[in-house]
DNA sequence: TTGAAAGCGCTAACAA
DNA sequence: TTGTTAGCGCTTTCAA
């Protein structure tokens, strides 16, 4: 008899059902069609395992198959819209194809990208997905060491399949907007677009940087370098540069480019101590959506990255068995202020 | 030799290094120590290990010792601030002892939330929490019939562990902050407060609605039934309610408790249309937190969960093996409108 | 102080 | 059409 408590095993379902252990396996996992198992007998298999509750141990299918049915994602931080936006498409594509879904997150610290990886790799996933890395080289190093199927998102790989939403044009819409809604300001110091936030480091930020330089040098004739402010994604840095950069051109500057989420986050927590009429001279714009972003006390253009459609894509990668480094685009959305795209917060809450 | 291309195991480094499998594999998991290996040949497999770059299959572990080291989550929905802040703190708190968190996604639906647990006990985790579901007790059963260690967070269960946030209280003090600030007005129908949103056939929504009842009740001498809008979680619905109040009653209400972030997203769509004026004769609240909720053009006090507490909580429950139905419960915070509380969005982006 | 060997639950040759 | 058996990589007695 079995012992109580545990689960059953096919070892179980075959004395009870009569059957051997080998014809156990293949009614219950499919594979009886090839093996030319009898139709009634798998039924009969079944009908036993249901009535005992068995379920398959995948730590034990996964062993012997050198195949685990898990499917990692390594992300810099989960408390994020567009991260977090991406881990629930993940897990959300993931279950469907029935595999399962891990996701790690990084804090963006290289080391920890590695270690993280690693760790996936003793859970023996079949392939994962990296979002964001901010050392896309080394991961995609150890992937190929260890043949590891994997796809970077986000940020890209050089080694790598990689599907990145379209940061260059993503920018020019959003900095061609801002400038051209910009009001005339006299002060010359404040009549210029400035762009806040973003590590130039990293490949979206580069991208986002220079085709807001390139736009303004189009339009403006020429972008100086205190124009661009990167100074990375944390909340607090960006709301001193904020209130830096208003002391040092008294008052907001006519046009106002806020790269991320995170770094508006920060923004605001100085921009609300201003008084309304701050806000006249001056447009402001953020690559990046959020639904409550969208109605501020003040107008805020936004970019929307398509979350779904860079994992769909991601997933399409792999199944095609990609391997050589192909780099794909998806276009990402002007959204005008005061706008509620349809769908962005989940329809079940 | 070892086949190229996959990963070393404990037999390639005890051939290496002149051990047995036995040897290494006590060397590899520190009980070498108790099984009374040398130092000395402990460091040398250690080394030989490093230098062919092994790490342990954990699949082939979890097999011998019946412990897999995955950990999992239930969760109705990812995108969604509190669920994904809930996330953040599992996979972090997870990772750092050493277990690998393993999430799903619900969608609210009951079958669902049974499936995905039955997903996850074929992975073998060692125990899981359960967020936000919509039928406790269902889960709670097929986790004491299989043995597995569980916790309940947010939806309480009757019968297992459980820790969630103090919704009396929470929706207390911001029903009575609510009716407090509320300006006099002279349209009967628009002098008394209202709650939108929620599902009150689920516990945290129930127990909001009751605390709102009992804080109008108290204050106001009376509550009516139509003052309470238990319209769900989706945001389409909030908004067409929100359209059919204000319509009833002429107007925005003087009090009105919104509740949870996605019955704000949808009720906002309709807010924003109204003239700013319309908001002077009005008190809004939104039980749950978001940073830029709370810069709004009209002034909005919320209520901000502390999901790291629910999630440290919970670990700790299943650390002193907690099997017993306990409740815990953690207080909330009122937030005064157009402050930013510290770290609430990731610190590093 | 170390090694040999059995076995976790499953799959896939190979036999029958 | 079905059964027997070896083995995936690890841990754990038991023996040496």
């Amino acid at each position: 008899m079995r012992r109580t408590g545990s689960k059953p095993t096919i070892y179980d379902i075959a004395r009870l059902s009569g059957a051997s252990p080998s014809t156990v396996s293949a009614a219950l996992n499919g594979s009886w069609k090839d093996r030319r198992i009898r139709e009634e007998t798998a039924q009969r298999i079944r009908d036993v395992a249901a009535a005992e509750g068995y379920s398959i141990n995948m730590q034990a299918r996964g062993l012997r198959k050198a195949r685990s049915g898990l499917v990692g994602m390594i992300l810099p931080a989960h408390d994020n819209r567009f991260f977090s936006s991406l881990s629930q498409h993940f897990t959300t594509e993931a279950w469907r194809r029935g595999l399962c879904p891990v996701i790690v997150s990084t804090r963006r610290e290289p080391q920890e990208e590695v270690r993280s990886l690693e760790s996936l790799l003793s859970y023996a996933i079949d392939s994962v997905f990296i979002a964001g890395a901010t050392d896309p080289e080394a991961l995609s190093r150890i992937c190929h060491q260890v043949g590891l199927a994997h796809v970077f998102i986000d940020l890209p790989s050089m080694q790598s399949p990689s599907v990145v939403s379209d940061n260059a044009a993503g920018a020019a819409m959003l900095a061609r907007k801002i400038i051209e809604t910009m009001p005339a300001v006299d002060d010359p110091r404040r009549a210029k677009p400035y762009l806040l936030g973003g590590d130039p480091r990293l490949y979206a930020s580069s991208r986002r940087i220079a085709a807001f330089r390139e736009a303004v040098t189009e339009m403006r004739g020429h972008c100086d370098d205190d124009q661009v402010i990167a100074c990375g994604y944390v909340p607090a840095r960006a709301a001193e540069e904020m209130e830096r950069l208003i002391d040092r051109i008294g008052g907001l500057p006519a046009g106002l480019f806020i790269n991320s989420i995170p770094a508006f986050e920060g923004a605001l927590s100085h921009l609300v101590l201003l008084p309304p009429a701050a806000f006249a001279q001056s447009v402001i714009g953020c690559y990046d959506y959020d639904p409550f972003g969208a109605f501020l006390q003040f107008p805020v253009y936004m970019v929307w990255q398509d979350s779904h459609a860079l994992v769909q894509r991601a997933f399409a990668l792999l199944d095609q068995g990609a391997k050589t480094p192909v780099l794909e685009m998806i276009p990402p959305v002007l959204v005008p202020p005061r706008t509620i795209l349809p769908g962005t917060l989940s329809e079940q809450g």
